[in-house]
DNA sequence: GCTTTACCTCAAGTATGCTTGAGGTTTTAT
DNA sequence: ATAAAACCTCAAGCATACTTGAGGTAAAGC
């Protein structure tokens, strides 16, 4: 297993580049760049040059966002990886393992919403005050003894 | 005005009740009224009136938003409910069934994605090209042979 | 009666995540 | 050599989901 998967041309990427790879729109990379999401260093001519690194960011921005996680939550993340080189198998595996968490976390609060909700179908949510989707979170700020938050 | 700890009678809800018992701001019910999710009279002094029906409702609607639901689609969902009634029992079943059929999905969407993630943990996402994080929705737009769309 | 609290409307502001457009430069292809 | 395509910056715009503020009315408590 000597040598890399240098097969091709392995050269830098223009952001149309990225864009097309990416399915990305060159806007957006404009905008994730501002964001600090992702890096890219400049030709003579000032255009935008980028490491073929940023595909595989690209991509687990990609994962992050479709479960939900906001950008900033994301580039907080992405700051595992190293600014100065390129990652190793070793950073994303780091990576993945960290997204693997947000989404088992996930996971779990939406079976745990579905089952709630799973019961209050059966009970045709007639009585919300014993109802589990009366979210813990929820906060009803009752007043007086006796007060019900719903019905 | 009303009385917001009044707990003991099945009386008309104000707005301020409303936001105490559901946790909402009040401006949020403003808000919410504005896009139709929720509807109220008013009294001869133009204050809002709601039926208690409202806090199932906004129960519903954080549970939906919970999930990911975008507001314009909780509205949608919510037509299902009468205009003219009180919602019976059966009406409500119907929007849990539905909601649960949502969460399912993404439920299902997510698990698959943790999953694919896993797969690439173990990869390392060294080989993204063949990493399934690869969305069959997140098109390459790959233009000649032996073009990558990762690595 | 008087004060305080709750309510009203409407406009504007905030945060997130981008897109669009104007005006201009660089690269690439013919 | 030119023309088209790609790129650049910066400002403004858009959608979602609300919040905040100004200016004023209504209702509740004492």
């Amino acid at each position: 297993m000597p040598s890399k998967t240098n097969s091709g041309l392995a050269k830098d990427l223009s952001v149309g580049e990225v864009a097309d790879r990416s399915g990305l729109a060159v806007s957006t990379l404009h905008f994730y760049e501002s964001k600090g999401l992702i890096t890219s260093w400049r030709t003579t001519g000032n255009q935008r040059r980028y490491s073929r690194d940023v595909l595989r960011r690209v991509a687990i921005i990609k994962v992050a966002q479709r479960t939900g996680v906001p950008l900033a939550a994301i580039s907080e993340a992405l700051k595992v990886l190293p600014a100065d080189r390129s990652p190793t198998a070793q950073d994303w595996r780091k990576l993945s393992a960290r997204w693997k968490e947000e989404l088992d976390d996930r996971i779990s609060k939406l079976t745990q919403l579905r089952d709630d909700l799973n019961g209050c179908i059966g009970c045709g949510c007639l009585s919300l005050k014993q109802c589990p989707l009366r979210n813990p979170d929820d906060e009803a700020h009752l007043h007086g003894p006796g007060a019900r938050a719903f019905d």
